[in-house]
DNA sequence: CTGCACTATGAATCGCTAA
DNA sequence: GTTAGCGATTCATAGTGCA
């Protein structure tokens, strides 16, 4: 067994990490704060207007605890509001880059089972930012680690394997590092765009899970080696606290809400007991494809 | 025949508009400006510090025109500059509120087939935004027009069906030009949501177009009805006007490029000598499914 | 007319070199 | 010091050509 933490808080974020926590410690921050005027008995509602004011304090922290080479994967998405969308989110990428954030790349996330619905002004609303920032240009990217297997039309390419085709493949092979996740399937893979298609989890009855742990673990293998640390400020019901221990990551998740707190805390208590059971449910559920 | 318009002007947009055409004029405006750095034998290549100085102009000649139940949608993505995502665009969104545009929504436009590349620090880049502005919360929006088939359903039906009723049914289903789609749809089809998945046409030859005709089309049939008006103030090589001709709707486009304004005229001139012709082009092509 | 093989080509981005 | 230009990298799609 690695000499690895599983660390859970309870309580203000802000705060939590101002008392305790040195600054360049995570090399990855990833969560998904409470949208604008949701979740009003966790947070007290943030009205939309106020949601920047409310933010940057926060981001100021996370600022501070991300180490230089660290990424910070923001999962945000803007209200409608009086049959507009609201800018907060784009101003608070402003704001933020102001006290010093480097805005280097918006992924989206197409939700592909999106909640149902009907309006007279617009359609359902099927995807969300996860927006990446940095503390500067050189950052840790380990892109291998998220390959995905090549497009149908790879197949025919296969059969006859071509000798260009062939001096390709190996140029590949030798230049990736560590373990090789494309060997899984045995196919030629690719590396992925910026547009991550994910369903969301139908979860069982009450804490239905915003977050799928797909999220999570993709950008923990882009942005983090074993061993690394992983932070999630809004941890909710421990999902990413979850995915960075099942990966051998160390990680620190803060909740302030009792209920998600508890939660978090069971979810990630005797992890030797659970590991293999939960680490042969992995491999079985996450062939999701990102094409 | 119907007394149907379709106009091509050759010059600087907002000068065309500020001199020739009335306020409230037009149902729908879509439109993808160049963007910045890109074109730049064209438009001189408009700097990113610059392109929301640049456009301001052109977007207060747009809400002159357009009608105000009418509806403007843009087809614009930031570049990366400098290893960040450059802002102008979140800039000209918040400069155009002040000037008194809606951001009602914002559609995603999945590219397909976006271009290649690998870098250390960035995935390919295969989303562009399309951003909705109105004039008043107040807009036509015909739904029912969009509406797409519901996947497993069409999928086996469509199996069983012969080659002829194949060819018959995937033009209903896609394109649909003055046909009641939903009549045979029935209650079979849902509507669509706001992210739209299309690849880029590999054009043949010389004309570049970056501008599939899927989205006017899309947005044509969303946004309006028969005999209304479409502009498009950065045409290009015609692709909305010839769309919008086809669909039946009136439509103005400007292109300030000479030989891309020759090329439109060519597209729309003719009109009934090809249009039979066109037409069956269009059902058989247009296969691309929005789900 | 169908099916398969082959190819050209994209609103790209980074990093280096030259001026 | 800054900027402008060029090469290298890379993959899904549609069109063409041929059996």
């Amino acid at each position: 067994m690695k000499d690895m933490e599983t660390i859970i808080h309870h309580g203000d974020c802000a705060e939590i990490l101002h008392n305790n926590f040195d600054a360049n410690t995570f090399d990855l921050i990833i969560t998904s704060p409470p949208y604008a005027d949701s979740r009003s008995k966790t947070y007290g509602g943030i009205k939309p207007d106020e949601y920047v004011k409310w933010f940057l304090p926060i981001s100021k922290e996370l600022l501070r605890v991300l180490k230089p080479d660290g990424t910070f994967i923001l999962n945000i998405k803007e209200k409608a509001v009086n049959g507009e969308r609201h800018t907060y989110v784009i101003e608070l990428i402003l704001e933020m880059k102001k006290h010093g954030w480097l805005w280097t790349e918006e992924f989206i996330w197409h939700k592909k089972n999106c909640f149902p619905g009907k309006w007279p002004n617009r359609f359902r609303d099927s995807w969300e930012r996860l927006l990446q920032f940095n503390k500067s240009k050189k950052f840790n990217m380990y892109q291998e680690a998220v390959m995905v297997p090549v497009g149908d039309w790879a197949d025919n390419r296969l059969k006859k394997l071509s000798d260009t085709d062939k001096i390709r493949d190996n140029a590949k092979n030798n230049s990736g590092f560590g373990k090789n996740v494309s060997n899984w399937l045995g196919r030629k893979s690719v590396y992925p765009t910026n547009v991550l298609h994910l369903a969301t989890e139908c979860n069982n009855r009450k804490h239905s899970a915003v977050f799928p742990k797909f999220l999570p673990e993709w950008f923990i293998k882009l942005f983090t080696k074993e061993n690394d640390w992983v932070l999630d400020p809004f941890l909710g019901s421990g999902t990413t606290s979850e995915v960075a221990q099942m990966m051998d990551r160390n990680s620190v998740g803060i909740e302030i809400l009792p209920e998600n707190y508890k939660l978090a805390k069971e979810r990630t208590a005797h992890f030797q007991n659970k590991m293999f059971e939960k680490k042969a449910e992995y491999e079985t559920n996450y062939t999701a494809r990102n094409n």
